[in-house]
DNA sequence: CTTGAAAAGAACTGCCT
DNA sequence: AGGCAGTTCTTTTCAAG
């Protein structure tokens, strides 16, 4: 487990506003020097802390308006099931998440669509139809916040 | 809504690999020079497709090793109750993700915690005191898989 | 759209406290 | 650890076709 000072804490919150802050801003705020804040940002990539940055893209701006959680229940749970499961879930492309999970459910899924008639061809045609799919629960996305996490 | 060409999609698809690719790398990719590329990722950013960069933090290496999903159905719904919910949810730091949704629950939360002895402290002292909480249900995460979306 | 080039800024290195 | 000075590389902008 890595082990963190308040400056690698401070730095990750800093990031985590925004990945593109260079080094330079970053030493500017919390009063260290550009090296100084560039080793340390470093050293949290090298430890493995940070494991890199993705591009946090509007879907609903890209013609995605609708978001669904997915819970789905498995019908039949061998070792072969899951795998043949989660094969033919990859092969979806409007799925952006998915999540192996214990509890109600077996899986959860995160879904864009067009809008909800796409939607509901995605369920019918895709979803329904997957191998050893059990029960759906489906929750649509009103509005999501992020917050800062207990870093 | 934003229009995008092949050559758009190409570079999103890129970018949502690695994020950090500079504009020379994917210009060379798709067989674009340096300048060309660069304008068509500053203009994604400046029409909204892309919203910003964020970390992809570790959280189990930073001893955060137990992930839950949360449903949360509220016992009362009025308009006060819903702002009284989230002003309470986003003072649990170790919320991560907040989902307002329709269907079976009314709220969706991320929610890390250091091992489950940490996650039942969370759940029963600042979860379920949740003013207006009425049904949760749980699903701890086993594993995560992102897949690139439809794009 | 291209190439070429210049300016600005960020990343990286070595050495010192 | 952190700072300073300097080098290298990338990004960013511009000119011209």
């Amino acid at each position: 487990m890595i082990r963190l000072d308040d400056t690698d804490r401070d730095i990750l919150r800093a990031l985590q506003e925004d990945a593109t802050l260079s080094a330079g801003e970053i030493g500017r705020r919390l009063g260290l020097s550009q090296p100084a804040a560039w080793r340390r940002v470093k050293r949290l990539y090298d430890d493995g802390a940070i494991r890199g940055q993705r591009l946090d893209l509007d879907h609903e701006a890209l013609g995605f308006g609708v978001t669904v959680f997915l819970g789905v229940k498995l019908a039949t749970k061998g070792r072969v099931s899951l795998e043949d499961f989660e094969r033919a879930v990859r092969a979806i492309p409007e799925v952006q998440l998915v999540h192996h999970v214990l509890g109600l459910y077996d899986y959860r899924l995160r879904v864009v669509a067009r809008d909800l008639a796409d939607f509901e061809r995605i369920l019918r045609r895709r979803v329904m139809t997957l191998p050893g799919v059990g029960e759906v629960e489906a929750n649509v996305l009103l509005s999501e916040e992020r917050r800062p996490g207990p870093l």
